[in-house]
DNA sequence: TCTGGGGTCCTAGGACCC
DNA sequence: TCTGGGGTCCTAGGACCC
């Protein structure tokens, strides 16, 4: 078994290029949720020292940063940016398993002999289609193909391809990389394994397993198994069913009263519920948590949150009722709040749990009416039409003041093109 | 003024049962 | 004075990922 590793480099940034030729070769970043901090650069603006998660308030104005290209982040446009990444992945791989929005996990098992050659074009193939600059690395096992992809990333030389394929390669690479680099070593296990006396790669796969396993438990075990080439993580072409689903933001600015916390908690509450029907499911357990903001504690810190287990459903009105209700219990006035959200849990197939009370309790029109909502919400745009309760003026919305267009997924954002 | 959002897996420990 | 042992289920919390 062979397995590839494709990473998009500095995705966020690559599909705003994608649409933008003055961003070549500039320096772009593009921010999390609320314009916070900084979650894909491109190569030039990490050279011009922009960490990944640095708070950009704090740092946009230096005099250093003044070329830099912003973007709010646009998860429309990336999300379809990267299904048409798969597609051409498609014809390269007859396994290909999406791990992220911008890696995906292939089965190049049927090309031993042409690897190089063939990834190489399907890297070419990508970026001509979707303008979009990939690295792959590929090894016996997902672990070693993850750190392959690194390698590749890593160091130009290669040109976007490193295979770790051959053992002594695989050696030689393990005696020089710490043990951080591996996918799975974070930064508050590395510490303890540092202290352990495991630095490197080498190391670590050395270690004796019941050393391991009284560092990181079965993990560990199953992480050395992964970098001696023994696979122990497959591909799945289908997605697992997701275990749980979350509704949550940070504010624009921070809310004290319980009106319009409770706008916020129901445009959540709606929000899930929407996402819970366009997968067919239904949730029995509805979860909401508010908090103040965690950086200014000086300034009163308070965070809770409440849950219950219901019906199965996936009514949006049901949802917000419990919501609500959730809300009431964990409410303190006199806090100035920062973030909260709604988390659904046990989740399985819309209708499935049925129990006698809820097929007794099942009304036809309401599906309509959630269908027709649904429909005029996917035509018109999420947030079309919504329950009054969510509020109108919302104006605590997160900040996104560098909004790009959703060329792909909005007739009336597409690109314009002119003849001369 | 301003510091993301959405997931997964694993384990320890409490509640409960016989 | 002396207060079992073993199992299951659930939840909270810690670790990781992008």
């Amino acid at each position: 078994m062979l397995y590839g590793l494709i990473d998009c480099n500095s995705f966020y940034c690559s599909c705003q290029r994608a649409f933008d030729p003055d961003l070549k070769h500039r320096p772009v970043v593009v921010l999390s949720n609320n314009d916070g901090c900084a979650i894909a650069r491109t190569a030039e603006a990490k050279q011009l020292g922009i960490k990944m998660g640095e708070a950009w308030h704090l740092v946009r104005h230096e005099r250093k940063l003044s070329d830099v290209r912003w973007f709010s982040s646009n998860y429309p446009l990336y999300a379809d940016m990267s299904r048409r990444v798969y597609q051409v992945l498609l014809d390269y791989s007859p396994r290909v398993e999406p791990y992220s929005i911008d890696e995906m996990f292939l089965d190049l098992s049927g090309f031993s002999n042409t690897l190089h050659a063939h990834c190489g074009a399907m890297r070419q193939a990508v970026q001509q289609i979707t303008k979009v600059p990939t690295c792959v690395g590929w090894g016996p096992t997902k672990t070693i193909a993850k750190l392959a992809n690194g390698l590749a990333k890593d160091r130009p030389e290669l040109e976007g391809l490193c295979d770790l394929t051959d053992p002594q390669t695989r050696q030689r690479f393990y005696r020089n990389v710490s043990v951080g680099e591996v996918w799975g070593v974070g930064r508050r296990l590395l510490p303890k394994l540092h202290y352990a006396g495991i630095r490197t790669i080498e190391q670590f796969v050395e270690a004796k397993p019941a050393h391991i396993r009284k560092i990181m438990a079965v993990t560990g075990l199953r992480l050395q198994a992964e970098l001696q080439g023994e696979s122990c993580i497959q591909i799945s072409e289908i997605a697992e069913a997701r275990k749980g689903m979350a509704c949550t933001r940070s504010f624009g600015r921070p809310i004290t009263t319980y009106e319009e916390m409770h706008e916020a908690i129901t445009g959540f509450a709606t929000r899930a519920a929407e996402k819970l029907r366009a997968e067919g499911l239904d949730a029995a357990h509805i979860a909401v948590f508010i908090q103040t903001n965690r950086h200014k504690r000086d300034d009163g810190w308070y965070a809770n949150q409440f849950s219950i287990s219901c019906e199965p459903t996936n009514d949006t009105f049901t949802i917000c009722r419990h919501a609500s209700r959730l809300l009431k219990q964990i409410w303190l006035k006199g806090y100035r709040y920062a973030k909260a959200g709604v988390m659904l849990n046990d989740l399985a197939p819309h209708g499935q749990q049925s129990t006698l009370f809820s097929m007794a309790s099942a009304k036809p029109d309401h599906e309509t009416l959630l269908a027709a909502m649904d429909g005029i919400n996917q035509k018109f745009g999420s947030g079309t039409l919504f329950p009054l309760s969510a509020g109108i003026k919302r104006d605590w919305k997160p900040r996104q003041a560098m909004l790009s267009a959703r060329y792909t997924t909005r007739l009336e954002e597409i690109m314009e093109a002119q003849t001369w």
